[in-house]
DNA sequence: TGTGTTTCTCAGGGAAATCACAGGCTGCCG
DNA sequence: CGGCAGCCTGTGATTTCCCTGAGAAACACA
């Protein structure tokens, strides 16, 4: 966890035009992340799909560009793949902290990589992912990150609620009228991410590019499967929560209407 | 979601001449939208529909093309068919992306080629349509497109509202008097058809041309029958709001007048 | 390495949606 | 008032889409 002297605090707002919350800085300015990748389709994909959460993206290809790019963009976190052509991910950590001490930073490693080096670097509040990875996984760390970086405001906090139905994206508690249920990681993210966009239909293949991971090459009927899990185990015996649109998708919202 | 600093903001504004709401940019200048397509017979069908909802349209028929204009039209939305002469349509989102990070893309596919790939397209808040599609549903996905990269503006809703008659676009919820009522997808593209062009004569083969996909070859009567399933659904027991005008089409109205 | 869990494929069943057809109804005209 | 064109709607065939059980494969953890 980073020091709560650290300029950037992030306050929760409401009201995207889609109606989801999302992370400002406390003057009203969007989040800043930088994205450091070498392969351009994975910066291509983060900066869209960060983008799209109202953050303001920049991204690198190298180490040295990184630094660069880092020191006057003044990111509030840093996703870092610690696989780079020109420099060890760990010798970019350790020059992007002297120039940013504070800025946490989300980093990105192949699935065999040496896991306990990892360990190490995240002992300091950071976290990473492993790649492939999917985007819901990548926005949910950063956006933990971010708000934990802005320990001082008490009204960002990490529970989604619709209607009786409660998910603790700290925790990864999942509660329906009060009762605990357990979900898997692939289950928990799909309703993490229903949740995040509550009355809304969001189509399978949506759903899929956001919570299976990017590489993901199966049948698109996963989804279907997935949903069916999960109504057993939230909608199970109650007023049903989740609901499908014929032809278009699928759509969370609370029981009562 | 875009940062509120997209350079994009559109604002809600009444009164198209046809009396229809229509989407126009914060300084009053209209939408512009880009299309890519080889086939000829689509870009004008599109061009043509497109330019009907007020908006500015220019064309291109492969990947280049599309490149040069986009650098000098300043699109605010995009429609790219993933099947290009020249180049994959991926390549052409890449270099686009690259010129244009913040706008967003309308994909075209083919039907058959729904498993072909699709992962990430929509990750970024884009979104697609399979061919062969209906005019209301691309407007539609463009309008949302086009809304949600308006960050800031909160005067532009998803809802439409005639009399007590409300749909929802982004939940496809539908209510008279506060009372919800279940369609299926064709219903719900004709009812927005109509609810878009209230007190409006719409005739038959408008309503075909508009709302069934542009290889439909069935019988010119299918929009009696689902205008008969609309009225069954939201008329039943009440005063009515669609009406028909002999010889002519058919209209949408308040129950009051 | 073995065991339990999780993820995913496959395929069958079933429900819903779409549409053609045809007979009945309505309003308009002469 | 009769006839006709245009419109409405019941019936049922077909197709499309969705759900879910069963089991294989991958994974996690001891």
């Amino acid at each position: 966890m980073l020091s709560e002297h650290a300029d950037i605090v992030c306050t929760m707002t409401t009201t995207s035009p889609q109606g989801r919350t999302e992370l400002l800085r406390p003057d009203g300015s969007p989040v800043r992340v930088l994205v450091v990748d070498d392969e351009m389709s994975i910066t291509e994909l983060l900066s869209m799909a960060l983008r799209y959460e109202g953050w303001q993206i920049r991204s690198a290809g190298d180490g040295t560009g990184a630094l660069q790019t880092a020191r006057d963009f003044r990111p509030d976190a840093v996703v870092l793949d610690m696989m780079l052509p020109d420099m060890d991910g760990l010798a970019v950590l350790g020059r992007l902290r002297r120039e940013l001490p504070d800025v946490p930073v989300l980093f990105l490693t192949a699935k065999d990589a040496v896991e306990d080096r990892i360990a190490g670097l995240t002992a300091g509040g950071d976290d990473y992912v492993t790649k492939p990875f999917s985007l819901e996984e990548v926005v949910a760390r950063l956006r933990g990150l971010i708000r934990r970086s802005g320990a001082a405001d008490r009204r960002s906090d990490s529970t989604l609620v619709v209607g009786d139905l409660t998910l603790d994206e700290d925790s990864h508690e999942v509660t329906r009228a009060g009762e605990n249920i357990h979900l898997t990681a692939t289950e928990f993210e799909l309703l993490r991410f229903l949740m995040r966009n509550p009355r809304r239909v969001l189509s399978k293949a949506q759903i899929l590019d956001r919570v299976w991971s990017y590489d993901f090459g199966g049948q698109a009927n996963v989804v279907e499967l997935y949903i069916s899990y999960l109504r057993r185990k939230i909608d199970a015996g109650r007023e049903p929560m989740i609901h499908t649109r014929r032809g278009a998708g699928y759509l969370i919202k609370p029981a009562a209407s």
